[in-house]
DNA sequence: TGGCACCGAGGAATCGGTTCACCCAACGGC
DNA sequence: GCCGTTGGGTGAACCGATTCCTCGGTGCCA
């Protein structure tokens, strides 16, 4: 079929050893030489078999990504900012998506396709309780996670406290007290995104004596109708809040959309925050908290190919800096409240 | 290392080719030796080479997605769709992004990393003028299109020109004659989406007998901030058209800000319809055309690998049903025309 | 009863690089 | 002038499956 090594060596006169070097760029080949092989493997149109060369060096130049969305904006996004990375590096990505319903999905579990495949793992957001995860730690190769964090994995997240202090605070200097949140579900797993954020939402808080009202907590499973739902169960309080925020940009668009069917304003009757910087979020004029999310692949992969050329250091996790957005979402707290007498101006 | 499929065939007692024809599933094995290969296989856990597999079979058991674009919502959400259908067929998913800013990315040539590597292509969406695209179907390896036809290349798309048609007539019944356009540059290739969805706004216009006028046409280059500048462009027209045909959602969510901008009520007082079937769409209230992305990634994919199975067969293009939803966006033409005045019909 | 087809299975060549162990010539130091 | 080094290069043994060819043994049909 194709033209192999062998041919190329033939054609320059030297042995396959000598072009696998001089192709590689290798030490110990004169650099004429080197330069004739090029050449004439160009000319030849000669193209390295992946397979041989695999089966040979035992690395595979490969690596895997595990996200358990693709088209969701988050995961899409870092997938990006990964690919970026190693497209430049030359190594392959592979794509497996771990679902929820993996009742649905046939082939083989995930961790037995990727044992002898790939070189490394980025592991995207993969909820902590999956027990995939576990399987995929178990196989004890060069992986990065990118926002969650594990022991001994290394991992590159934001500061989700942060974030959500720096949400929660921009709500409080504006002057609210009566603040809602709308988080994913009421059971939260530690060491997840969302247990982070409703800490640094309680930190603020408390750091600023404010009390909160148990009642004004809502959940809208991350998804903009959740938001949406969540939303209006907290504008149906006796005592509604003026202002929420929301544990991740897309329950605040639901949010907004809420607040709209009730004829209330964002911003001016009731302030939303978010957290993601999601794209449409400066289209629908949303305050939130942006992470760097083509950054966050980003440094993950970079991560990965230095922990694969050097050895595991020390797993390290890198945090990256969040930044308050401010837009038309958020305003200082209304004089008049739209609470009992609804006066909407 | 690990261990390896010799391992494998002394520990049953059997020789490699029998454990190779064994644990694929291949005829002549009887079946108490295929079920104690099997055992035993599992018990060592012993995972095949895919190197070594493919080296020696020729096939790579993966596919190539190529797209320009991964971030972008139509782009995850027909990969979405394809690593389905991968994934359940136990093939592996190689994710190739050639963007426009080739300058920037380095790294071999995408054709030339495909080569060897895998056994077919999935290409979503890539405008048929990029010259990488041909360097890719020159390589001539069984392929699938998604969002674009090319000669001798089967794909998978929708119909735009009756898409588009759709959406314009909607447009009409609602009695709406001032029609402007809002699609993605001046100059557009043949056999794109763009020309095609232009095409299909022109002949329903022309059906039913209104005339185009060109100053009714602006241009936003496929993305929001596009379409909000070509909007508000169309909006300082002397006579404003009473409603708008985006050639995209997203070209539709900058003109549904622009229109609040500019205080005016979207299907009220100007009504806008796009094309996609945008996730946000629904939230946003827009009236589209909505363009089945998961299953057009599902299906491209689906055919490709029976493609694969049985040859090549005649190269079909698929086209799949679209469908009018329609929203808060769109509604009659307002009696009082925000425009000079001018009764419609 | 003598082929004949077929089934289950083994032997061994192959796939196409990579890399280890060497080898040779030239060169520099003492 | 001898020896140790080093740079350039070769041969061949892998890597771990797949698959073609061969082969003995059965069951079947004429």
């Amino acid at each position: 079929m194709g033209i192999t090594i062998r041919d190329v060596a033939e054609a320059s006169g030297v042995s396959t050893a000598t072009v696998s070097r001089a192709l590689r760029g290798l030490p110990n080949v004169d650099e004429r030489t080197r330069a004739r092989v090029q050449r004439i493997a160009g000319e030849l149109d000669y193209v390295i078999s992946p397979s041989a060369s695999r089966l040979a060096s035992g690395r595979t130049g490969s690596i895997a990504v595990v996200t358990p969305y693709i088209a969701r904006w988050f995961f899409s996004t870092v997938l990006s900012g990964v690919e970026g990375v190693l497209h430049t590096a030359d190594m392959d990505l592979l794509l497996t998506c771990i679902g929820d319903h993996s009742n649905l999905r046939q082939g083989s579990p995930v961790a037995a396709r990727l044992r002898r495949r790939v070189d490394g793992m980025l592991i995207i957001a993969v909820p902590p309780a999956d027990p995939q995860l576990q399987d995929l730690i178990a196989l004890s190769m060069p992986t990065s996670m990118i926002g969650l964090t594990t022991a001994n994995v290394p991992s590159v997240t934001i500061d989700d406290v942060a974030a959500a202090r720096l949400a929660t605070q921009h709500l409080i200097n504006l002057g609210h007290t009566r603040i809602g949140t709308i988080s994913g579900s009421p059971s939260q797993t530690p060491v997840t995104a969302e247990f982070d954020r409703a800490a640094g939402f309680a930190q603020a808080m408390s750091e600023a004596d404010i009390e909160v009202d148990p009642m004004l907590e809502a959940y809208g499973h991350f998804s903009i109708e959740g938001g949406e739902a969540a939303m209006t169960a907290l504008l149906t309080q006796v005592q509604p809040p003026t202002a929420v925020f929301a544990l991740s940009d897309e329950m605040a668009f639901g949010a907004l959309r809420a607040l709209r069917a009730h004829d209330l304003r964002p911003g001016i009757d009731v302030s939303v925050v978010g957290v993601d910087g999601h794209d449409m979020a400066e289209y629908l004029g949303l305050t939130t908290v942006v992470q760097p999310v083509v950054e966050l692949g980003r440094i993950a992969a970079e991560s990965l190919l230095a922990q694969m050329r050097e050895g595991p250091a020390q797993p390290e996790s890198t945090q990256v800096a969040t930044q308050l957005v401010v837009r038309e979402s958020t305003g200082p707290v209304a004089r008049h409240r739209s609470v009992p007498s609804k006066d909407a101006r």
